[in-house]
DNA sequence: AATAAAACCTCTAGTAACTAGAGATGCAAG
DNA sequence: CTTGCATCTCTAGTTACTAGAGGTTTTATT
């Protein structure tokens, strides 16, 4: 019954996840270690992909390690109600919202910074002035 | 004429920067190593106290410990004209807004997922399933 | 069957920018 | 003289991988 048989390098082409960060993911255990075939090589089932296409959607959503192992076991239980999901990706989206805000107050403050400049030495350069000043 | 000599603690508490940060920077050399007492602690003079300060500016806004390397060294060179520390500025801007648009990307992205849900348990989430097939 | 190339293996170390901890010493006050 | 805080050095941990060395296995070609 294990008919599909995947070698690391097909799995990283199906999922477009690197063959090094594959193994990674085995070693901390995100991914279930993979079968061996007699040469050692590791031998993945469509469970493997499956959940590695998980774990990638979830990556590139910017949810961390740790999130996705939250996500991971909450997606195993299939009965449970999805509250717990719910709440982990609204809290990822406030942190992301959050992560926004600083960077838009950090671009008023670099834009701020750079106006002053008008050229010149750096004697007179105003962004010298304000990052040795502060504000 | 070295009147002023504060101990690392001090130098801590007058710029923000931690303790275990200051000796950091040391090691790394972007703040050039202080002088020693008879105990051998550190003892830094103001022109410390100015550097650190800078990196403190700097880092608060963003720029990396390379970043901030660059810009100390064009600030020290009084003469010169500002353009590289201009360009370096707008540089980190660049970046910050490449940030940002990726960030609102992934708010969108997010919320669009999680407006799909409805409740309900795990086998019926959309947020699950979103994570699962992708998009 | 021999050889060459691609894919795979393990292990170590490096990235950014610190932070935390262990265990030893120095320094000022009561 | 002892208590206690500040400091010292050194090592290791954080996040999420990535790069490289050096060796084996599998696959393809001749």
């Amino acid at each position: 019954m294990r008919q599909q048989c995947y070698r690391i390098g097909e799995l990283a082409k199906r999922t477009g996840v690197g063959v090094p960060t594959i193994r990674y993911y085995g070693e901390i255990g995100l991914l279930p270690e993979a079968g061996r075939g007699p040469g050692g090589q590791r031998l993945y089932g469509s469970s493997h992909l499956r959940r590695l296409m998980f774990i990638r959607h979830c990556r590139k959503l910017g949810f961390s390690q740790e999130d996705v192992r939250a996500l991971l076991s909450h997606a195993d239980q299939t009965n449970a109600p999805c509250k717990q999901v719910d709440r982990l990706a609204r809290g990822h989206l406030t942190k992301v919202r959050e992560k926004i805000a600083a960077l838009q107050a950090l671009e008023q403050a670099l834009e701020d910074m750079i106006d002053g400049c008008q050229g010149g030495s750096v004697e007179e350069c105003q962004i010298v002035e304000a990052l040795t000043v502060g504000e």
